[in-house]
DNA sequence: AAAATTTTTGAGCGACGCTCAAATTTCTCT
DNA sequence: AGAGAAATTTGAGCGTCGCTCAAAAATTTT
């Protein structure tokens, strides 16, 4: 439901009618929406998680490279994925409810594919510093894409996204990695 | 009420009790509350549009370090005005409804501060095309605040944000302007 | 087959955005 | 000043939402 129409587009009534119980029993396989969000987010890391590691192995590549294939890969996933990527981010729970641990640590997880081209692009610097970078350098193809995916902006075509995305990546990293200036 | 618990602290019926008239009444200065979110966008976008002229004009420099000095006011705007900042973003209209002209022409007009030093600094290119890198670079930037303000993620402190910042920003404009490779 | 336990049900609660006939206020004209 | 017209304000009420919970139904245990 969440990816025919949205976050706003998941309602309990519908949820329990297209599975068959009554409204209540809802509440037996899950405490409330933000459980079921945060469950259904879970499974949208995962299938991007997957979509991540299947461009990183494509082949042989310099870092660099690498890269820019992982940002396409993740633009192409939200892309294809829309209203699920947009539900991981436009979530938000309830005022003082907390994000378990497990929906965080999975998050975290993703860095882990910017971590290990990054790291043998700058094989000086420290874990510390390669995972500020590495969340720096999600930051900002995530923003990209984001508003790039708009519509309320002006519609960007995929390809032309794409492109925008793969000159910026390569660009940061140009100028990351020559230190002189 | 947005500036204090988000957009969804924002309720008609408390809105009502704090300018002293009816439930009804609000629909008289409004038509729904998409209007009023975006009316309040709005001015949220006018001092964001002067908190960058502000940064834009504080002191000669060269483009590169304007465009620094430009996100990292972004960044230091949406710091001090998380709720208000989020709403522009966060809102979405109800479903097949427009956003009216105004309200995009308004969001447009945030490149034209990064437009500028973008073309002192690539003479050589077209305007579509710094257009293009305008709304990139501004992407970017924006990704890095959104995450970064967000305690979803672990909490990013301000001042090493900012440095993250203007450290992707300098890499990113360094790889642009260096042509030959 | 009776009793105990678990699961399912759906009417109902409070809160939400929004409407609209009626009440009230304000304006207009002699 | 006062009567009639016009504009404004009011708040009860509608439909919908997430969620609850006593009662009904189904299942397990004895």
């Amino acid at each position: 439901m969440i990816a025919e129409k949205g976050l706003a587009g998941l309602k309990t009534r519908d949820l329990a009618r297209e599975i068959g119980c009554a409204n209540g029993a809802v509440y037996n396989l899950v405490a409330d929406v933000d459980e079921l969000i945060l469950r259904v987010g879970s499974r949208t890391l995962r299938r991007l998680d997957e979509a991540l590691t299947g461009a990183e192995g494509a082949g042989a590549a310099s870092p660099q490279e690498t890269l820019i294939r992982i940002a396409i890969a993740y633009c192409d996933f939200a892309a294809e994925n829309l209203e699920l990527w947009r539900a991981l981010f436009e979530h938000r729970m309830e005022r003082g409810k907390i994000v378990p641990d497990w929906a965080i640590s999975e998050q975290m997880e993703l860095f882990r594919h910017i971590y290990r081209p990054l790291a043998a692009l700058f094989p000086d610097r420290s874990p510390d510093e390669l995972g500020i970078t590495a969340r720096s350098l999600f930051s900002a193809v995530h923003g990209m894409v984001a508003l790039g995916l708009e519509q309320k902006l002006v519609a960007v075509p995929l390809p032309a996204l794409r492109n925008e995305i793969a000159a910026l990546v390569r660009a940061t990293l140009l100028g990351l990695v020559v230190p002189a200036r």
